[in-house]
DNA sequence: CTGTATCCTTGTTGATACTG
DNA sequence: CAGTATCAACAAGGATACAG
């Protein structure tokens, strides 16, 4: 399994702007990079830079919770611990794809508009 | 064109639960309410009965800016105000139904799964 | 009818520091 | 390594009253 693209979330990426969330502000993003399989705590804070560990402790509590994501610790030192996704949390890929997809194909118009509306409220 | 339905967004409905969300808490329902046509803003009103003027105003220009919505004006005594979705907008119909059927597939097995997570904790 | 103006409560996110 | 504790900042959302 490839590490996760520390640019993956680039915040210059225009996608921060969709207007379609899932969960709360990264609970889809911690999903995305739990696709190809199991991730650590650590190897989920490279690709999510911005992310405190308390916030992204809550973020992975809430996805446990609603039967998203389980977690496995193991008894070792030092400490390891990974999260992966459940069934139930696979079913989130599909809305999440459709989601991307219109972003791919909107966004650029939606920036447009944003610009026009900016350009005319100055005026 | 049919009136809205006043109970089309029960707050009792577990769809309010969903993980998922377009804009702003109302932005959604807001796009659903015009997807039949052009509304008021005092239809819009009915089926959202908690929001407050304030709030529905401030997400109608939010949907404005983005370009998914138009604002009409008619120089009238009493005012009349018609909102209607632009393509854009409407291109948002298609990912906010892939949204509805992973809800309505998935949402028993969440509401499941907080429960038994609640009962875990309790313990 | 269609909003605006104020004020306020609350929830969410973050910074920083510390622990098993 | 994988978190927790504490505090702070901010923004979303709402209550209420009023205006064009």
């Amino acid at each position: 399994m490839q590490p996760l693209d520390p640019d993956m979330f680039d915040p210059a990426c225009p996608s921060s702007v969709s207007p379609i969330r899932i969960g709360d502000k990264w609970g889809g993003m911690v999903i995305l990079c739990l696709t190809q399989g199991p991730r650590r705590f650590s190897e989920l804070r490279v690709p999510l830079r911005r992310v405190t560990p308390k916030v992204l402790a809550e973020t992975l509590r809430a996805l446990e919770r609603d039967g998203f994501v389980t977690r496995t610790a193991y008894a070792e030192i030092p400490p390891r611990v990974e999260y992966e996704l459940t069934p139930l949390g696979r079913t989130l890929l599909e809305p999440i794809a459709a989601c991307r997809e219109w972003a791919s194909r909107n966004l650029p118009a939606l920036l447009q508009a944003r610009e026009a509306y900016e350009s005319r409220a100055s005026a």
